[in-house]
DNA sequence: CGATGTCATGTCACCGATGTCATAGCCAAG
DNA sequence: CTTGGCTATGACATCGGTGACATGACATCG
């Protein structure tokens, strides 16, 4: 591959002059930014990244180590989604910046991180994101100080800075807005309880209740999804089961989860109950490719994983642009991110108060 | 940050000696190695892959383009959703021969195409790979010869070596499993017709006919998805409509993905028309949470994007650790991946005639 | 016992850019 | 006519490693 000699032979120049041409830091006389140019072209010439690295000391470059890593539990769902969409809205964001993005995947292995970090210090990456695939709690080998480290969907202990979705708000809004559409039960079933997305998104449904006036019936809040159970059908069945029957049962299934409430559509369907005319459901998520299918299309919430990947590279630019030391404190704070309630057609505005209760003993 | 002199000082030996010990390509001494190995984890010295690669002339990069280019139309499915499995699996093939990924996208904007790969370039990358989102044509800017490019679920004019979905089989395979399971009457709901994929899965729908030979009714094709129409769902309702007043009607609906499967779902059960008992429906890419989800779970074709993604990484470290015009010519062909048959409960083993079509009959 | 080979290590140039400093030409101000 | 300032350019060292080659100390072999 030609050199920025073989340029500056054959345009005539020396090769600092040639550097001038390229880098446009200092005056170059119109002609011979010509001949430099057409050399150039001539030759195809391409500037080695490695070469410049080295004197300048910038590497212009970021890593991104991404992974099914979980601390409590290894066994989780095998789909790895959200954890790809934070990826791209993180090369993004450092697309637009001039940074370029090294990747690399743990295969789910933490033991491999180190190394992983450990290649991309070497080609002197001027910053680490660390991509979670849920929301959860994460513990990483500790990185050279000099070298910035943002996580994204995940926090840990010694307050890394963090980007994560706002679970709690999530879940406020969109039981908020079910109450406005007139529901008064609201049933929740969730994901497993371990989860930090349960734990939050419980808290948002309960201070939606509270900021309504409405009291938080126990009995209408249950762990829907044991994940790797043989059948975690049965137990969904189960529940809703058991809240049909309840003396005042729920106008409304908000599900942990889109996935879930693909579930609840087909258990519904087969018990005869009809959504939304008899039952309303929500999902969270807004995992388009269910929520936008379904029929009726599901009311949930907007889980921007892109803009958590946004917000997480935008972070880490800060922290690489600015004088390091210079964090303020609130800074050291996760960033949450929300999203909007998406409104379709699987939430009636006015619930139709027992009619699911009617249906059921139809279908006794 | 260290370099190897800081740390030939530190050890009283010289900076080649260092070097052999980091590379283990000369006998070091073992006291001497010792002593290295102590200076360097105390000053916690990472070798410069930029100074490395100047000499060596080898980056141990690969570079990946991906983004949602489409040829003939812009209006495509906002999913984006294969290509980000097609990159995991070309991460973990790299990951395993010691390569470092470069990871860019385009957006969407082909004219980007260009510029992404002159950063790579600069980086020296040893190979590139473009991903698709889905399987189609591209017209890639022409890269230098001595960068061996794959192109990994998409093709091109001139030949590129490429890595391609075996559409034509997987649907030949499912529906040959269907007519083994005694299903006569096959209906096929294509995807859009200007889709590869289309062309392809359809031949294959054909060729398991003929090889049974069964009669191919034109009756029973039809093209269900028209993207980005607003009424998609009553063009759907309407072929189901068509189908289902058949004389002789279908007993088993192919959709052309798993996701227009699972609106079929919505449109039958709002018929009343039950799945599978009175008619059967199958899919096509496994999309695991739709299939696997869907109640009852549906009967689809595997489309394993990461093994494509395998084996387009693959491919590639043949074309980089070959002389390169070495490449015998049948090596240009597309290498085609294909994937099993899922069989779930969906699809009945011997279908019910035509009871679907008394289910109509008491529906209107 | 000298020739040869292997081990262990060092010296030095070089990879391809860029930073620093020098220099030559030119023009305007003093 | 100097002098200072600006433009345009080049010489050279340097970044952090590695390849080529050299060297000294032993061990082995005929």
């Amino acid at each position: 591959m030609a050199t920025i000699y073989d340029v500056a032979r054959l345009s005539k120049v020396s090769a600092k002059t040639v550097s001038r041409v390229l880098n446009g830091d200092a005056p170059v006389g119109r002609e011979t930014r010509e001949a430099v140019e057409v050399a150039m072209a001539q030759l195809g010439y391409v500037p080695s990244n490695a070469a410049r690295m080295m004197r300048s000391q910038k590497s212009g470059l970021v890593g991104l180590i991404t992974g099914a890593i979980s601390l409590p539990s290894e066994a989780l769902q095998p789909q790895g989604l959200p954890d790809l969409f934070i990826v791209q809205g993180i090369q993004r964001a450092m697309a637009a910046s001039g940074m370029t993005m090294m990747i690399a995947d743990t295969g789910g292995r933490l033991d491999r991180v180190p190394h992983l970090i450990q290649t991309f210090l070497r080609h002197r990456v001027e910053g680490l994101i660390y991509v979670a695939e849920f929301h959860q709690k994460v513990e990483l080998p500790r990185v050279p100080a000099t070298t910035p480290l943002v996580l994204a969907n995940c926090f840990d202990a010694i307050g890394t800075p963090a980007v994560l979705p706002d679970d709690a708000r999530g879940q406020r809004d969109l039981v908020s807005r079910l109450i406005e559409a007139g529901h008064r039960r609201i049933a929740y079933l969730t994901l497993p309880l371990h989860m930090v997305a349960t734990t939050l998104r419980t808290a948002g449904y309960a201070a939606a209740l509270a900021q309504a006036g409405l009291p938080y019936d126990p009995a209408l809040v249950d762990c829907a999804d044991y994940e790797g159970r043989e059948d975690e059908t049965q137990i969904l069945w189960d529940i809703i089961d058991r809240l049909l029957r309840l003396p005042d049962p729920p106008t409304v299934l908000c599900c942990g989860n889109d996935k879930m409430a693909l579930r609840v559509y087909g258990i519904l369907r087969s018990r005869g109950v009809k959504v939304p005319d008899e039952i309303s459901v929500a999902g969270y998520d807004n995992y388009r490719v269910i929520a936008e299918t379904l029929f009726p299309p599901l009311t949930t919430v907007d889980l921007s994983y892109t803009a958590i990947g946004v917000r997480a590279a935008q972070r880490l630019l800060a922290m690489i642009s600015e004088p390091a030391a210079a964090q303020p404190q609130e800074d050291r704070a996760p960033l949450l991110v929300s999203g909007p309630v998406y409104w379709r057609s699987s939430v009636t505005e006015r619930p139709a108060s027992k009619i699911a209760n009617l249906k059921l003993v139809r279908e006794d």
